[in-house]
DNA sequence: TAAGTAATTTACCTCTTGGTAAATTCACTC
DNA sequence: GAGTGAATTTACCAAGAGGTAAATTACTTA
């Protein structure tokens, strides 16, 4: 029983450990390259088995992917509903949210992307179950982005918009880094985000010493023009250049 | 000469407008679905031509791809480096940028996300080139968010790294948000940026009445233990589900 | 009007990829 | 030790994508 003279047959390893295998396999070939670049023969490789006995476990590519989006989804809405259900100030509320879902990705970071990814075959299963699960997260995320909004008195519906995707891209960016930086625990993550954030608020909250309110000119929507406060726009430098 | 007994021949279109039709098509294809999932076919369709026509005026894919890149590389470079050159507050600089880029990116929108590509495949000539542009980009953002983390005090490197990504993605979300709002001017959307950095603020700033400095756990990088403090992590809530 | 040339297509080739049917090997029983 | 069932592979197929050689059409000009 050394060497067995072909490749077929039983390797031993009992259907659900072998499915286990394959949908993190498939979990971090979809979260790293994206459906439609994932290819199931790397899946079916990284597993050390055929692309055939992947599609007898699991069905075609988009069933495969659905396989690997529920238990995600299922978690990271889970931690995120956790999350935002805390007691303590709102103001946090977003660090507590990004400490969820650090942690509930911490051994398959990329899963975020199988959930957030962008070429899904329009009109296929994939991007119907996918759409439901971010209908679900982003439907939260509005809650928060709202309530912000409304505390800093803006009440545009576009702005609201705009700043749930900037939200929701936002952890995106985060969790990417963090794939990149295997070392930072989700606890680190936190404390970076909490910096980064801090360091946000300088951003719009001019760095320049308190006591001149008088050049803040965002804060309100709608008409007042653009950087309006000095005399001139600084339209158009040039418009183009090719 | 109605109808033409056949299609082929020449259809009266100079070769430097095809051309140009074709980069402009090729440029939307390639920032609307990416690299790899962008289909040569596709984009000589939209041009009304054929796939051979496409590679005889253009060559190979990637060819085709650096051919797209590098107007627009160039004039957003150009359009940066312009907006932090400018004098003024520097607290304003990410506006004047992100204006500048606007501007830029107006008559074809999408093209930002040709620079910033993450299907490109490894080694070739088209993420070389890319690689380039968002070098000098990426030089440009890290002096901004450095400058920036040093009037907030900060000094860990990797905080920069990540907020150099942070700027960098916002870029592309704010973009893809105004792809699909056609009607937002460059103007328009500066000052909604405007607005959601105030929010942005907010966000980090506390609306909890000053004077409760206790529990301001960030803003010191390096060691100190996560969530330590609470006794325990939150460990991960029931693992899986699948 | 015939030649020359620019613009364009037809027909093909090859490689990759998702997907399937049929065989093969192994372990365990009766 | 022959049979049964689970695990797994071999051998294919069809579709689509990138890419190329060779033909075809039309405009211009001598």
């Amino acid at each position: 029983m050394a060497t067995p003279r072909s490749k077929a047959g039983t390797k031993g390893v009992p259907r659900h450990l072998r499915r286990q295998q394959m949908l993190e396999a498939a979990t971090e070939e979809f979260g790293g390259r994206g459906f439609a670049a994932a290819s199931l023969a790397a899946v079916a490789e990284r597993v050390g088995v055929t692309k055939t006995l992947l599609h007898q476990y699991l069905g075609t590519k988009e069933d495969l992917y659905v396989a690997c989006l529920t238990p995600v989804g299922d978690d990271l809405l889970d931690a995120i509903r956790t999350a935002m259900g805390e007691e303590g100030t709102t103001s946090r509320t977003p660090l507590r949210v990004l400490r969820g879902i650090f942690e509930a990705l911490e051994e398959r970071r990329e899963a975020w992307f199988v959930l957030y990814d962008r070429s899904l075959p329009p009109g296929g299963e994939a991007a119907r179950a996918a759409s439901i699960y971010r209908a679900a997260i982003d439907a939260l995320a509005a809650d928060g982005t709202t309530e912000l909004l409304r505390t800093a008195g803006s009440t545009d519906p576009l702005d609201a918009d705009a700043l749930r995707h900037v939200w929701t891209d936002l952890v995106g960016t985060l969790v990417r880094w963090w794939v990149k930086h295997p070392g930072e625990t989700p606890e680190a993550m936190t404390r970076r985000c909490a910096r980064l954030f801090a360091v946000a608020a300088a951003l719009a909250g001019d760095p320049v010493p308190p006591g001149r309110p008088e050049d803040r000119t965002a804060g309100r929507p709608g008409e007042q023009e653009a950087g309006g406060a000095e005399g001139r726009t600084t339209g158009t430098p040039e418009h183009r250049s090719g």
